[in-house]
DNA sequence: GAGCCTCGAGTTCC
DNA sequence: CTCGAGGCTC
């Protein structure tokens, strides 16, 4: 059990008899939290926290030495559990694969790579096939022949180093022999089910956990702080792709594969050459038929553009790279009971269903939740009112069938109605807001009903500060989703500009800006049982008691947090500290922060370049409330941004409440102007091109991608503000109104030299 | 107006 | 990771 937060008394107020029991308490609070994360590798409390607890051991048994005792945390000896692993940015993205689940899908892949190449139906064009193996990506970067560094994928931009226990893997070559003088390989870490079995026979004689599946395995003995463990564990590799490189390896995929192979990398001997859909879903069947005497797990097949002149003609979107497909086997199905359906409140209000089901084991683990989408899905409709399972409804106590898409999140994929209890009755999604009572409505033509409570619902203010603080966002260390929720319940911070504030309210002993009335009126009828919990949670009492919340509530307000248990002098000065760093915040992730309907990472980013200084963007924002007029049109003529985005941008900063809580907010930093795109160098950075006519030696969408990699802003349409029209054979109409509006044309070849500059 | 292609939002489990 | 929907292209 975790152990719970009883209001810590200072240790100096502590009788002797107390001390003994809270000795014993923290004990086993830090002997638990050891055993969770080496075990588990999951810390089940932060750094911080953990920090805390061994603190207050020592200055307890530093006033009651003889108190001390024999299993004192204090006298462990091994690495305590602060240090993870490195991070390691990715010098070349590690993406993850588009998927696909069916035969058409495939036959698709193959005529959207035709289409963007600009190649007839009939004309040639292979691909490699190759399992796709089920373990984790791993990138190995080797310098002068010597492996130098070994990352996790991670997010795909930053990893985890683990090259000292991926030394320890003997199917990965320390030193390779004439390869390129930079070479980072990638490929995927796996267990073999023998080898899994053997191993989880080994933990289950020591008394240790068996793992739920070879994969799990892999990434745990990956991630091992002690190398020596990881040599202990039956790890294998196989290469099936590349990131940075100093020469080519080869100029198709399969020579690559079998340069990788002759440069003593195991390389999957299923791969094959495929020349069209028909050979690869031939190839599929192939592997799927062979998949059971395999000998290690994997979930698909993987097919590849073998000429890698094509593949970078292809390029990426934005998170796959459109040359590579994964063509998953079906998902593991598995029957289990629907308990209940629990409703969730989001960020921008959305009410969605959650089942709460039976545990049942689905492809290796153990799965109790899915999600249920939305009131129709419920129903057994989709978004256009067709019927879905056959229009079958799902009710509480339903038998029903669960796998997980993608292998990931669980989700239901049939009811049996045969095994409906009796007098199951069908589901009645709420009107009002579980959080906050407010009503839920739906408008015409969404899927989703929403809370209209907006900042009085605790629940979408609370998702507003964790999208605040998120990664993308704000990004504050220190400050994570669990202690905005926290600091939300305590009342110390209700909006996001109460984070920069929370330091001088601490200091002045008076954190919460809330009385503790007001807190409880909202908690007056019997049904707000969870809101009660989890309020009482957050001051860490055991039940709900009204007088004594009120207390509890007053007194942390008042206690410095440093002296809070969970928190310590160094973390609180690290949070603070953290909070400082992010007075200066840059104009894009401010936009993106504010948690605006439809303006995510990529539109945040868009109104950033477009506006450059945090002034100009309110202000326009300003001009354009009536929607109508030069500063409504100049925001729709962004290439992104379309009418619906515009309106919920526009209102949102506009409405009064909003814009007095982001006017705040604004008051504690400084914004800084939005940095142009890294285009040094090029011809054409700030400039907005048009494309029109036939572009003979390169596709629109190439063409398109590759000026905005420069810096370009690509338009659909020649209006007075384009700097440059790009005009091939059979240029009309566009050509003329840029005559007519004095802006430059010319022709593809001119277009290639300007940017072969670059 | 239809058909992509992306992005945004919501979600699970480790 | 997926679904829904916004936005762009044809």
């Amino acid at each position: 059990m975790a152990p719970k937060d009883p209001e810590a008394t200072p240790v100096e107020a502590l009788s002797r008899d107390e001390a003994a029991t809270e000795l014993q308490r923290l004990a086993q609070a830090i002997a638990w939290a050891d055993a969770a994360y080496h075990r588990d590798d999951a810390p089940e409390i932060s750094d911080a926290d953990y920090d805390a607890l061994k603190r207050r051991n020592a200055r307890i048994e530093a006033r009651f030495p003889d108190l001390k005792r024999p299993d004192s945390p204090s006298e462990r000896v091994g690495a305590p559990p602060t240090e993870g692993f490195a991070k390691v940015v990715h010098s070349v993205r590690m993406l993850s694969l588009a998927n696909a689940f069916d035969d058409e899908e495939i036959t698709e892949f193959d005529a959207r790579i035709r289409r963007y190449l600009g190649l007839a139906a009939d004309a040639p064009l292979a691909y490699t096939a190759e399992p796709k193996i089920d373990g984790l990506s791993l990138s190995l970067r080797y310098e002068a022949g010597g492996l130098v560094q070994a990352a996790t994928r991670g997010d795909g931009t930053e990893g985890e180093d683990v090259t000292r226990n991926v030394r320890t893997i003997g199917e990965i070559p320390e030193r390779l022999e004439g390869g390129p003088d930079l070479l980072e390989v990638r490929g995927e870490v796996y267990m073999a089910h023998a080898d899994f079995e053997a191993l989880n026979a080994r933990q289950e004689a020591a008394g240790q956990k068996r793992f739920a599946n070879p994969r799990n395995a892999a990434a745990g003995s990956l991630r091992q702080l002690d190398p020596s463990v990881t040599a202990g564990r039956p790890l294998r590799f196989f290469a099936y792709g590349w990131g940075a490189l100093s020469a080519p390896l080869a100029e198709t995929q399969m020579g690559a594969i079998e340069r990788l192979s002759a440069l003593g990398f195991p390389t999957n001997p299923l791969t094959a050459l495929c020349d069209g859909p028909g050979e690869m879903l031939a190839r599929y069947r192939e592997v799927e038929r062979r998949r059971a005497a395999l000998g290690y797990d994997i979930d698909g097949v993987v097919y590849k553009v073998n000429d890698l002149a094509l593949q970078e003609r292809l390029g990426f979107r934005s998170t796959t790279p459109r040359w590579a497909i994964a063509h998953k086997f079906p998902a593991e199905l598995a029957w289990t009971q629907l308990e209940a359906i629990d409703i969730q409140v989001g960020r921008t209000g959305a009410l969605s269903p959650v089942a709460r089901l039976v545990p049942v084991t689905v492809g290796g683990v153990v799965v109790s939740n899915a999600t249920l989408h939305n009131e129709d899905y419920i129903a057994g409709r989709d978004s256009q009112g067709n019927p879905i399972r056959d229009g079958k409804d799902i009710r509480v106590g339903d038998w029903v069938q669960v796998y997980r898409a993608g292998d990931v999140i669980p989700k239901l994929a049939d009811v049996d109605l045969s095994r409906r209890p009796e007098g199951a009755t069908a589901y009645v999604f709420p009107t009002s807001c579980p959080e906050c009572g407010s009503d839920a409505i739906r408008e015409e033509g969404d899927s989703v009903r929403r809370c209209t409570g907006g900042l009085i619902c605790p629940a979408q203010a609370i998702e507003k500060l964790k999208h605040f603080v998120s990664r993308a966002a704000f990004d504050i260390e220190g400050l994570g989703a669990k202690q905005v929720e926290q600091f939300y319940l305590l009342g110390w911070i209700r909006e996001p500009a109460d984070i920069f504030t929370l330091a001088a309210r601490d200091a002045a002993g008076e954190k919460a800006l809330v009385a503790p009335q007001e807190v409880l009126a909202g908690l007056h009828d019997e049904e707000r049982g969870e809101a009660r919990e989890r309020l009482a949670d957050a001051l860490g009492l055991e039940g709900f008691d009204r007088e004594e919340v009120a207390r509890t509530f007053e007194r942390r307000s008042r206690t410095p947090l440093s002296e809070q248990l969970g928190w310590g002098e160094k973390s609180v000065r690290n949070l603070f500290d953290a909070i400082e760093e992010r007075r200066e915040i840059p104009i894009e992730r401010m936009i993106f922060a504010l948690g605006i309907r439809h303006v995510g990472e990529t539109a945040a980013q868009l109104l950033a370049r477009h506006y450059g200084r945090w002034e100009a963007f309110l202000a326009a924002m300003d001009a354009a409330t009536d929607q109508a007029g030069p500063a409504w049109d100049d925001l729709l003529s962004i290439d992104g941004v379309g009418a619906v985005l515009a309106r919920s941008l526009v209102t949102s900063v506009t409405q009064d409440a909003e814009r007095a809580s982001i006017d705040r907010l604004a008051g504690e930093l400084t914004v800084l102007e939005a940095e142009q795109p890294d285009t040094e160098g090029s011809p054409v950075a700030g400039k907005t091109v048009v494309f029109t006519g036939k572009l003979e030696k390169m596709t629109r969408a190439e063409a398109k991608a590759r000026a905005e990699s420069l810096g370009a802003r690509v338009s659909g349409s020649v209006s007075a503000k384009t700097d440059l029209l790009v005009a091939g054979p059979g240029a009309g109409s566009k050509a003329k109104k840029a005559t007519e509006l004095g802006v430059e044309i010319i022709d593809e070849d001119d277009w290639l030299k300007l940017i072969g500059a670059a």
